[in-house]
DNA sequence: GATGAATGAGCCTTCATTCAT
DNA sequence: TATGAATGAAGGCTCATTCAT
């Protein structure tokens, strides 16, 4: 699926939050949103280049967004949950327990999971990533979805292999923190620093994931 | 060291690059050019506002930095050498043999060391990892320093230690990266996402580090 | 007709050459620009000036004219057109022949005629003048359009009366400066030395028109 | 003599004005000045970047001339003298009546004697003829020094060639008009005009003086 | 709903001028 | 006398936003 097709899905998605109703122009006018925001920044990006882009008249952006922020945020925001939506299933940990035989596999899949995910929203999750700091409504987002949902949940995991003898006994926060970054570093640096550098994904992850298994398993 | 005293050392430092030519006004700029940037972002940033801040006129900005963007680089770019200055040191690898009898030991000491550099300067260093994706003059910079001078350098201690069975046979970029994620990750949790919640420096490097020599370690 | 009343049909001119697409805003800004400008020079004018006069926010003239340069151009550019159209007639010189008598009386009837031209466009005029030693864009129209447009179709009819005997064997443009002179000296006069003194019209364009031919003349 | 040459010399003139008091540096100013102004424009010229030409700080310029516009007054004001000397001698009447046998030999004379006075000095005519419109204070002395001193003067020659018959009676003011046309149309031709093409001065002077000859004269 | 002309606050930058050194 | 850092008003221009059509 071509980057383009990803946004357009995307897009879609978005509008069904909307009850389905986004017009054509509305669709044109985020699509060109995150392309500019992206390019420029937030603060960099102006809504007459917007609007051009997305061959619409400038008030048409103030007809369905009530300012400038607004369209930011209703790119952004929804993103936020999709971004963690597999860890807040409501029967994560059943997911979890049935289907995948150990840790590490539960790892991979996830991993792969996310990947594709960020491959298909990397410009919308760079956006994200470059407001949270400016945006205090983002960051309140963020700080209750990660923060709280996010990080119980994978506690409870962590505490579960703990407990079971499998990882060593550190702070749980500690460990999380430990594998995210790892997992995270692995995504930023073939989508953020090196985009252009081809890489075989499966192997890496496979790495990677060996090298958190092996910094916390207990054997 | 407060952090307002922090930001004066750092000043002081790049006005001896100029020569030890700063006036007092040249000084209060910058001061006050650190703190709008990092809290609202460049693009966010007026010159009005830091002028404000500084106590000084408008046009006295204009008189010791051509362009606002010139403001900025002058701030941002010497930052760049600074923080990777411990490993682009000439004899960099004999103080590592001849300091540190471990790598583990090696890691801690460098961990140490950007963390208390990282600790005085995060404001700085917000900038710069905010502006590196929209000014193309600090991508470059970040390229050259991090992906050639740093880059060759960890590849051939890693590469040593390989040899000496000590380390796994992964790829050099791949052992890599999962250090650094793991260590950056650490900073950023602290002084980017959790930045007023309190912890055990010591201890949580200690147990990073610790995770990371597990993962890479070949017993 | 009054003053005003020829910049406003000016303005109506040069609406039509943009397809008649000129907002009554626009129209009052091109009214303002002309009055400020050779009031003041173009650089010593301001656009919140020509707003103000124009009875118009500032970032109205932006939406029409992409910088106060083009504001200037808009203006003067066309007029040097209009200003040399009845020498550029493509059939000029059987215009010439079949209506008037003698050289002379086509003299009188150019001049009374630019005579008008110029009235009516006098402020226009004046900013063209003062803005050509300045602005390159025009420079290089005033030299393509007089240097070679007008002055080789004259040329043709000073040889022609040359070749009949009627006028004496000097160079052409020793010949053309001499009536330009002599002829833009009496604008000159009455138009930006002495603007507010009467002065008797016909009377003056003969005499002076006489002063020339007898100095071409070959009798 | 160089054009830099002139430059220099007009300034060591204007100095004598001055009681001979002119340092070094104030001479570099009005060189810089002249250089800036005749380039760019009074409105368009920056007193920061005749203080950089000059070599001098900015300052300095404010200590020998109160403001901005006193610097131009200061230029130019005296060259409007100069350029009507020759006119106003105090036995101008009988050095033209024992000197120059004929009317013809006088405007000759007269013509040579300003076209190298012009030829020096034509930055400084520039920039007074730029500047008339737009400085009341430049205008009353252009209004004073031609209008009355040159006028009458001239006048009283017309009329005295008129009374012997040898010109056309026609009012003196549109025969020297008609003269004055002619000669500054052939000095603005090749100084403003077409200033890189070269000619054959005395020539075409001969011949311009010959039309102008011949337009007025009685035969 | 869509348009795009209009707005006016605000932006970065320049400039003539001042004044302590 | 000369300097040049400092000033702050003003300049040209951009921008998010409004509203009549």
């Amino acid at each position: 699926m071509s980057q383009q097709d990803s946004v357009e899905q995307w897009i879609h998605e978005l509008a069904q939050l909307d009850d389905g109703k986004m017009t054509e122009k509305q669709f044109k006018i985020i699509e060109a949103a995150v392309e500019v925001f992206s390019e420029k920044g937030y603060a960099g990006s102006s809504t007459s280049e917007i609007a051009q882009r997305a061959g619409v008249a400038e008030g048409t952006i103030f007809r369905h967004y009530k300012t400038k922020k607004d369209l930011l945020l209703s790119i952004v925001s929804p993103m936020m949950s999709k971004l963690i939506a597999p860890f807040v299933l409501n029967n994560f940990k059943e997911v979890l327990e049935s289907n995948y035989p150990s840790f590490e596999d539960f790892l991979y899949a996830i991993m792969m999971n996310r990947l594709n995910f960020v491959r298909k929203h990397h410009k919308i999750i760079k956006i994200m990533l470059q407001e949270i700091p400016f945006q205090p409504h983002l960051q309140a987002e963020f700080k209750q979805q990660i923060g709280t949902q996010v990080f119980q949940r994978l506690s409870t995991i962590v505490e579960h292999f703990k407990s079971k003898g499998e990882i060593i006994e550190r702070p749980s926060q500690e460990l999380l923190r430990f594998m995210a970054s790892s997992m995270i570093g692995l995504l930023a640096t073939h989508f953020i620093l090196m985009p252009d550098q081809p890489w075989d994904e499966e192997q890496e992850i496979r790495d990677t994931i060996r090298l958190i298994m092996n910094g916390m398993s207990t054997k």
